[in-house]
DNA sequence: CCTGTTTCTTGACCTTCGTCAATGTTTTTG
DNA sequence: CAAAAACATTGACGAAGGTCAAGAAACAGG
């Protein structure tokens, strides 16, 4: 059981909309859970007893194949909602990729409680929808970009994300912190880490970004960085 | 103004379980429309009106960059939904690949409809989640997927979803008939109709697949596409 | 502050797939 | 039925990106 009035996601997770008397039922079946980076909430292919709502860090979703490839088909941040409704198998597995918060529902209690309050499945049809729409543009890129256009698009789709996560700096220019690493941003892009290793390289030689330490990009030409991304 | 409880896809579409008097008030707002192969019903990012039900036939979701490439981002099958409620813009552009019907709602008026009738939320909830680890699972596909493999896992993935269609004959194997031209086909691998067709007669020559013509396929040795699909 | 470990970059080489072009095969149309 | 159009196959070639390997930079823990 849970104190939600308390939480910091609250106005933006599929629980703002709520009445009080509502959010404390759900607060009842709900708990928070700190994942450490690295671990694993949910796996592809198993049952997947729970969903949850991110309070705090970063998580990826990943596919596998048995011979080890994997890509990321999905990140999550705070406020955003994981895991798998009206549904018993997790088709992804669910990790962190930074230290995590995360407010855990049990899974059926979760869609029970769903289906006595159209209000909030309203807002899990608005996100669940939104998902979709990202995920359709992700596969063109995935299918028909050059790596180029690629890590260009990938670079100013996390600014804007980061953007609503108050995780950036206000430079001279557009600088924040990327919460991946190069294998996973390769992972998320359907390259290798030394493909886009070499894009970086490159966009920062040509002067179109600058990359102060590993994961710290500013993007100093931003319409140029458009134009790439096509 | 239509006639519900005639349509052939009534109880397979989200229209089902609603009762006779909401059946006829969604029916009230709907109308259906004859759509010729290759005509577009939404533009990528124009305002889209509307939102449809396909009664017959099949139509692409696409998305195409400036230059001209696309990747077909879904595939739609008779009984499934078409459009983005709740949103203005279409995010991608929608084709019938063959002739077809569809019923069509303004999109306000099915908003307005859908927020007054929680168990229609509900099924376009389920039906979007459904979407989306399609889309996923696509994505996997498309950033990690030899050309073999993809080939592999579409043909399967069309037989299987073909399947529920009663689009397909029973044969000694399993065979069916493509709704889709090597391009198309090709749109939806994030291939060249090149690649995808020097796939095709290679599996042929090796005995995995039959063509008796350009649209059938017979998946001769299953097990073994399985394997490659990986 | 040093040392071992992890992560990232860079280079050389090779494979897969895309490009361009020619040819063959269905389907459509007058 | 002939001609044209649309669609599909095949081949030769090249380029983008993957693979393998080495070295550099950043980081963590004592």
């Amino acid at each position: 059981m849970t104190d939600c009035s308390l939480c910091t996601v609250r106005n933006r997770a599929i629980c703002a909309g709520l009445n009080p008397v509502e959010l404390a039922a759900l607060g009842k079946i709900g708990r928070s859970q700190k994942v450490r980076a690295g671990q694993t909430l949910l796996w592809e292919g198993d049952d997947a007893p729970v969903v949850a709502n991110v309070i705090e860090g970063v998580l990826k979703l990943g596919v596998s194949t048995e011979d080890g490839r994997e890509q990321i088909v999905g990140v999550v941040f705070p406020s955003d909602f994981i895991g798998r409704p009206f549904g018993k198998e997790s088709p992804y597995s669910v990790t962190a990729m930074s230290d995590a918060e995360v407010c855990v529902f049990n899974r059926s209690a979760f869609d029970e409680f769903a289906g006595h309050h159209p209000e909030l499945q309203n807002k899990l049809l608005r996100r669940t929808l939104d998902e979709l729409d990202r995920a359709r543009h992700w596969m063109m890129l995935l299918g028909r970009k050059t790596a180029e256009e690629r890590v260009a698009s990938f670079l100013l789709e996390i600014s804007e994300r980061m953007a609503g996560q108050g995780c950036e700096y206000h430079g001279p220019n557009h600088r924040f912190l990327l919460p991946f690493g190069r294998q996973q941003i390769a992972d998320i892009l359907g390259l290798t880490i030394e493909t886009t290793s070499r894009q970086l390289t490159r966009m920062k030689a040509d002067g179109l970004i600058d990359l102060p330490s590993r994961r710290e990009v500013i993007i100093v030409d931003r319409p140029s960085m458009e134009q790439l991304a096509g």
